[in-house]
DNA sequence: ATGGCGGGTCTAACCCGA
């Protein structure tokens, strides 16, 4: 099976991206973040038309997280209190971030992390909180279920290869000592990156500012990620980062990642 | 570079992303 994340920063405005990408990479899930439209606006019947069953959570003008799959998924869990219960506070699921189902045999999590905006904002200390209860909504999924998928839109780039120029990351946003140990006390409960099973090397990125002519000086990052429970990672065949949809007329500034198991 | 681009919507001396 191929799993893909893609962050499309407005699912209407890339649509014709999406439907192209995925008739031409017809995977078995796509992972969206930044979908930035309520249910009742979400264009479904694209990817209905495509085979796609669509599973939505998303709300006004910012977030927002869909699952496109090419059967129906069982269990599908919204938000943080879809797995934790009323135990954790409804604010925590104000910004539509998570949304999670059961493919074959495969928990498939979608992720849209806080970016934090600057080390300085409300938003970063909120980006650090938010991580810890993603942690507690993995283990609860873990208490149940070993074979855990978890991949999206991250907004951490792990390690300085992770990045073009690591040069002040630890007072940049996506790259602080705080957030890279958040990550990982979330990675710790057993999961993996599976992209570095497969490539070691740097200039490996999912994201490009659009200033600065950013893409076509590769001046990129990668926090886009697919984290695997064991089981999952040794069978992985396969992580890639496919570039092309950067280059497009009106592009996201993400592109997909796809993982075969 | 407390913002170069590009989403959104209260179309702005706007907000937000990464």
């Amino acid at each position: 099976m191929n799993v893909a994340t893609w962050n499309v920063n407005s699912i209407r405005t890339r649509l014709a991206h999406v439907t192209q990408w995925l008739t031409d990479n017809p995977v078995d899930v796509l992972c969206l973040q930044e979908t930035k439209v309520v249910d009742d606006d979400f264009p479904r019947s694209p990817f209905t038309e495509l085979g796609y069953e669509v599973y939505i959570y998303g709300q006004k003008s910012y977030n927002g997280v869909a699952l496109l799959s090419r059967v129906p998924l069982t269990d599908v869990r919204y938000g943080f209190g879809g797995v934790l219960g009323e135990a954790i506070g409804a604010e925590w699921d104000a910004q539509k971030r998570v949304i999670s189902g059961w493919f074959a045999d495969v928990r498939i999590v979608n992720l849209y992390v806080p970016n934090g905006s600057s080390v300085s904002s409300d938003k970063y200390p909120y980006k650090l909180a938010w991580l810890g209860i993603l942690r507690d909504y993995l283990q609860t999924l873990l208490a149940s279920e070993s074979q855990v998928l978890v991949c999206g839109d991250f907004n951490i780039a792990l390690e300085d290869r992770d990045i073009h120029d690591p040069k002040g990351r630890e007072k940049q946003v996506m790259a602080t000592d705080a957030e890279r140990n958040a990550l990982r006390a979330v990675l710790e409960l057993g999961f993996a990156d599976a992209f570095r099973k497969f490539n070691q090397d740097d200039g490996q990125f999912s994201w490009w500012d659009y200033r600065a002519a950013a893409f076509r000086r590769n001046l990129g990052w990668r926090i886009d990620h697919h984290y695997l429970s064991p089981s999952l990672y040794e069978r992985a065949q396969g992580c890639t980062i496919d570039i092309a949809p950067r280059a497009l007329e009106k592009p996201s500034d993400h592109v997909p990642v796809t993982v075969q198991l």
